[in-house]
DNA sequence: GGCGCCATCACCCGAACAGGTGATGGCTTC
DNA sequence: GAAGCCATCACCTGTTCGGGTGATGGCGCC
């Protein structure tokens, strides 16, 4: 496999390896030296977790892009490799032709995904919730805001020029519509949803 | 274009074009008229967003993906999109063979996204919080969590078979961590820094 | 013109909460 | 073996919250 991925990167015009490496502790190696423009990764390495490799190589090298290259399509490797800072991610099934494109993408700052593993992501791009948008109203919305940074009652009707009976007013309808009976539950729910930011 | 994606669609194997629109209210009524499997959709139509189509279709024929194909690439609408319940995102710079064989990827389960959108869904996804990781105890982070749900200390206390006051420590060890005074804000920022989901 | 929703305010009560102080034993880490 | 963190528990105090009932005026919609 790394024999075969070299062969396509070095054929390909304007790409070149700079260092290979089979296993973690070579790689880690690697990235240490730093110089390299991307990082092609793959993660059921024989000594280690791809994954900290990554990780690694995203606080050292900050401006080179990392490609992960690999058979794992669990959707929780994917999810951490992109949090630990990956840019790209794609199957060990494309042709020397995608492999080579994809670098050349990533380079321009695009993100390379194989389909299997976008529809992964996707699945952490929350919804449309087609029922329960909007129904708070605008100061419901500003009060439960001010409520999740850590305002009380008292000090959000003084921030709003209110009585502090109308702050609780407007949160008990906030709770009854968001079928919540607690301030936390109620920061909860509309933090999923998205409501507040 | 339209008709360029057609003869693509046409002249592939297996695929087949059961009707064409290039209006938004024409493709309304295909849309009501169910029995696709794949919904190629443009954003930019002369009469209406692109995106209500995309809703509309996610509600009235769940099982049918729908493939963005646009020149649009701003990171608002490709999210608008996503969540609007889009299974793929491609730009119109990509040629026939991509195309096509995006239409199968989608019909396995896949999501083909072009690079550039990529970057953009990339950024949706939390990245890891080298400081502020994983300070909080497993308990910490176990009664944060039910705190969340709406439970009281009391019911957290009964669920855990522990003493209220336990609870109490561990609620104010967690406030002291997160550097907020209140539930609601504890809950606020865990959920942002991703550690409750 | 009524119906619904919104925003505003008032009063009440019992329960829950925040914040403080203090203590114990266990478990790593240096 | 001392220091640090964790998990556990206790008691106290004043404040806040949740839930209930009730009221007013404004705005838009049919």
């Amino acid at each position: 496999m790394l024999a075969w991925l070299v062969e396509a990167v070095t054929a390909a015009d304007g790409l070149t390896v700079d260092s290979t490496a089979n296993t973690a502790i070579l790689g880690k190696a690697l990235v240490d030296a730093k110089g390299y423009d991307v990082l092609l990764c793959d993660l059921g390495l024989p000594d280690g977790d791809g994954i900290d490799l990554i990780r690694c190589s995203a606080r050292t090298s900050p401006d080179a892009d990392i490609l992960v290259i690999t058979f794992f399509a669990e959707q929780r490797k994917v999810v951490d490799c992109i949090r630990a800072g990956a840019r790209g991610y794609l199957l060990k099934d494309m042709d020397a032709a995608t492999c080579v494109q994809s670098i050349r993408d990533i380079r321009a700052g695009g993100s390379p995904i194989s389909p299997v593993i976008a529809r992964y992501l996707l699945l952490h791009i929350r919804p449309e919730n087609i029922e329960s948008d909007a129904i708070l109203s605008a100061r419901e919305l500003e009060i439960l805001n001010l409520m999740a940074r850590g305002f009380s009652k008292r000090e959000c009707a003084n921030m709003l020029n209110v009585s502090i009976n109308t702050i609780s007013t407007h949160v008990k309808n906030v709770y009854r519509k968001l079928e919540v009976n607690s301030r936390a539950e109620a920061v909860f729910e509309a933090s999923h949803q998205g409501m507040i930011t």
